[in-house]
DNA sequence: TCGACTTTGTGAACGTGTGCACGAATGCCT
DNA sequence: AGGCATTCGTGCACACGTTCACAAAGTCGA
């Protein structure tokens, strides 16, 4: 379930403030859905909590660990140095939770040798390398659209099964392979509709305001 | 419905390389989902296909922007000028799809100032200002996590109206704005439970591996 | 003009995810 | 020890999205 990675996030800042148990309810309440699905989505993963009580957030956020395979890190591999993986790399945010950026690579060679968050630039032919030295299942990509399918099948074959695509293209890989894509321009698009939506809406609210005297159709 | 984006990148890709007419099934296998999907979402949109032909791609890229409302440019303010912040700035990619980048705000002075992607940072006090005076309805919220409450607080107040939060926070708005979350640390989350799961079958595989001779419960 | 072929648009079955409501279990207070 | 309040776990109904299958509608060639 997709909801897991957020009940963790909350459960630990929980637990970081000394929170001991927490209820179903309180803990939809901080990931802002419904209390039954909550429950139902720890009752998936055999978790037990103490009826009358709620969840012992120590034990949960291990459970939850557990089953997402954040027991231990998973380095990561960016591919493109461009505008985006720079600042992905540099993040840190990535470290903190489990995937320490274990290299970045670029076809550019006036990108090679930069060292953008304490790890240097290599070139993506490297990158078999890379991946197997450090036994790298998941690669970020950030490349530019053209390079995209090439350089994911580059992925592949270095031995990376799961990809996080950040480029808007519809990449085709073998089957095994985990493809998790985030489209920013989608992202703002559906935004857009919302909003322009809402415009039409309020015209038709003001075409309709003529205090209940107009025939509508 | 959130593929209405994707159908449209890949009809204006089509339109470029001169395709006058896609069917269905040919859309559908460039968005990698089933024809029948896109023949309900696209007739949802009222819009008509000639049957034994397919649809005129020019006048289908017309319809989608119309519906999504593409019909003009939507500025969008970037609220923190972080690592994530500037790189999003810096990408282009948005002013290329119509969300031009129209001002960048952070609260650390020693920020304020700096030029990124041609658009200079200003202080956060300034926020009001800058979306009045383009009319802007779409904020991007880069700020760390402590920050982004009320960060948002503060757009809210500003006008804006639809919120796409890369912060990994759930964020508290009246109702009536609307938010998109995109959430780095959870889609590596969601892949690694993948892998972590495709680790544990392995296991059961080997240990499953008797020749056919054990007993299975 | 007619018939064969292609492709759309959509009704209907299906599967999945959501939310309610309630029994069961636990803790706490007297 | 017993009753009461609280909260979990889950069966059930419902809504939504997906997929299939097919009639309607159009094109193209003879």
């Amino acid at each position: 379930m997709a909801r897991l990675p957020v009940y963790l996030r909350i459960l630990v800042e929980q637990s970081e403030i000394n929170v001991e148990n927490l209820s179903s309810e309180g803990l939809a309440e901080l990931a802002g859905v419904n209390a039954a699905k909550v429950r139902k989505d720890l009752s998936y993963l055999g978790s037990y909590g103490t009826r009358g009580v709620g969840y012992e957030v120590a034990y949960l956020v291990y459970q939850i660990r557990r089953e997402l395979g954040l027991t231990h890190d998973w380095p990561v591999v960016i591919v493109g140095a461009g505008n985006l993986g720079q600042a992905l790399a540099g993040h840190g945010g990535f470290g903190e939770r489990g995937f320490p950026v274990a290299g970045i690579v670029d076809v550019e060679p006036g990108k090679v040798g930069s060292v953008i968050g304490g790890v240097r630039v290599r070139h993506i032919d490297d990158l078999p390398k890379i991946v197997q030295s450090r036994n790298i299942s998941i690669g970020v990509l950030t490349t530019t659209p053209g390079a995209a399918q090439a350089a994911a099948e580059l992925m592949v074959r270095a031995g990376v099964t799961s990809i996080l695509n950040f480029v808007p293209v519809v990449l085709s890989v073998p089957r095994g392979v985990n493809v998790r894509k985030v489209d920013l321009a989608v992202e703002l698009q559906i935004l857009s509709y919302h909003e322009q939506r809402r415009a039409t809406v309020a015209l038709h609210a003001v075409s309709s305001a003529d205090g209940g005297r107009g025939a509508s159709a």
